[in-house]
DNA sequence: ATGAAAGCGCTAACAA
DNA sequence: TTGTTAGCGCTTTCAT
């Protein structure tokens, strides 16, 4: 089929053509101004040479480099399904993405990296670590950027998922359970997500009822040792909680461990609920009620976000909010229920077996 | 500081200190050929405007990006540990990496990253997914490439674990354990990894005189569902295995899923040991007994090979092997042992009633 | 020690 | 419709 001999340039391409460089550049651009003969001979030479342009040069002569660029923190398992969903989301598109990871003790990319993707990419998709300032060093470029989540000086047309609305639905589910004293494990607060599951919290106590001691939210920081550690907390409160909400899975994860630590189980004598509805929260056991995030969606409205940007097409919205959905599974139950527990299985109330698929 | 305006460029710095381009570029990169002086000059004055190298243009000209190109598929957790590791370890050098993520269904890259990465990075550090086969339509470039696990038709310098070893440690402790039917499931056996282990397993099999059945070796994945089916099968086995060795931890994970759907208990009826080390091993209950895969060596080994093949260094030895080793958890237990169960310890028969709130 | 010239592979802008 | 001329930002080679 195709010799991969050096991969061969242009004006190779155009001299066996025998035409010039622009003639050959136009056909394979599918810019007009070449016959339909010419084109179809230049096309057919350059598939059959493996032909394939240079994107270091097109971009350096003014062009594009169809590449797309993404920075996130890819030790966390959510950003992991974001980066995932960009993926698949470009594939579909005449893009390319390319990652830049950045460490779990960084929360912002070196200048190197910046200026690097700044000459190299069409555009760039940031997804929100916690601390986000370096965001207005790039605002000065005419580089498109969307960001996922929300942080402090983001001018940036952004992606996020509906936290507020999310936090409610799982609130509203205890509660509908007959849980009123619940506790809450908070997140980062520099996280704009973080900050709205927590203002959720608090409205739904308020509007629903629910015991509102100011110990029933303890600190977490979206880590599992923080949400281990709050919920060792919660736990020590002489009137503890029969339910614990948690800012994300990961910290339910802790909160978990230190539940069972105490000597109690999930959700017999407490019922949890994590947010996000990462891969673990299936996998765990039980396996733990959630808030489902879209992230599938929010990769795809920020890859059309950008493509059209790249387009020279201002985003009609600066702000895209989808919805999220609460995902029924084992760590909560009605309050007070009495159940008979076989010695072989655990009591579900709740239909959802475990699922072995992640 | 530095003025962040429109990224200079070689030639602003040149017109500045009153010298050539090329002067200033000696000195940029510490070339000689520079007196003292107009070096530092032409250093103060890039620092002061902010310069940043345009590798774009660089590597064009014939010279490096200092970019490593990362080849992964990021939805396999063990995977992305890896890249984590192999992120770290260059941050303290002075290259950057990027990484381009393999979708799950695919799992070779396309041919438009394959000639992106060759065009822009200096190396390549791929971590074999299944197929590895277009690794051969890499290997006439003179581009470095370095891979991690080991695949069919791979030419290049590699760096693995020592899985035999490591699966040689699993059965051993099962063993000790008092275990003598011991069922296994087996990985991907497309990959080296997954057949060393599988091999491991029945040569310690024969060495330690454990029961062989043909039935005892059930086919999995690598995926969770795969681990799922696989240990369904072992326990449809009339004289079904005390424990269970899953070539990964997923497998691990959905083997766990269902020994609990069959109504039995880990450890008490069936002990179980996977292979990685992967978060998800120490996040489930009960926590899960592992081979450690030194991913962070890896990852070191990786960067240090590539990097001095960067530098024109062959590499001494074509494969490197890193040592494995044996994580104790609670998902394992000496066979028959009659165990008392504190009412704080085992969840299932405990029924602490919580009085409703109010 | 310094600089001028040429070119990497490509694409805008302008001729013809 | 086609080609020519620049030039992206840098580095190599070859002068001086």
């Amino acid at each position: 089929m195709s010799t991969n001999k050096k991969s061969s340039t242009l004006s190779e391409i155009a001299k066996i053509a025998e035409v010039s460089v622009m003639t050959a550049s136009r056909a394979l651009n599918n810019q007009p101004g070449v016959s339909e003969e010419k084109r179809a001979e230049i096309l057919r030479i350059a598939e059959d040479m493996g032909y394939v342009a240079n994107r270091i040069a097109q971009r350096l002569s003014g062009g594009k480099s169809r590449v797309i660029g993404v920075i996130a923190q890819l030790h966390t398992l959510y950003t992991s399904d974001l980066v995932l969903g960009i993926g698949s989301a470009l594939r579909s598109s005449k893009y390319e993405m390319l990652v830049y990871s950045l460490s779990d003790t960084d929360s912002q990319p070196p200048q190197a990296i910046v200026s690097l993707l700044r000459q190299f990419v069409d555009g760039i998709i940031v997804i929100l670590p916690f601390q986000s300032d370096y965001l207005v060093s790039l605002s000065d470029a005419d580089l498109p950027i969307v960001t996922i989540d929300e942080g402090p000086h983001n001018n940036f047309p952004k992606i996020v998922a509906d936290n507020y609305q999310g936090a409610r639905l799982a609130i509203q589910h205890l509660a509908n359970l007959g849980h009123r004293r619940i506790g809450f494990i908070s997140g980062n607060n520099q996280l704009a997500s973080a900050r709205d599951r927590e203002q959720a919290f608090r409205d739904m106590q308020a509007q629903l009822g629910l015991d509102t001691d100011p110990e029933l939210v303890a600190s977490g920081n979206f880590l599992q040792q923080g949400g281990f550690n709050a919920a060792k907390e919660l736990l020590r409160l002489s009137d503890r909680p029969t339910a614990i909400f948690a800012a994300n899975d990961i910290s339910a994860v802790g909160a978990m461990a230190a539940i069972r630590d105490a000597g109690l189980n999930v959700p017999e004598d407490i019922s949890l609920v994590g947010f996000d509805d990462v891969a673990v929260a299936s996998q765990i056991y039980p396996t733990l009620t959630t808030v489902k995030q879209p992230s599938a969606q929010m990769a795809r409205a920020a890859v059309n976000t950008i493509v059209a940007m790249i387009a020279g097409i201002e985003p009609a919205s600066s702000i895209i909010v989808l919805p999220t959905e609460l995902v029924l599974r084992a760590s909560t139950r009605p309050l007070g229920e009495v159940v008979a527990m076989p010695n072989s299985k655990r009591p579900r109330h709740i239909k959802n077996r475990i699922s072995p698929a992640g």
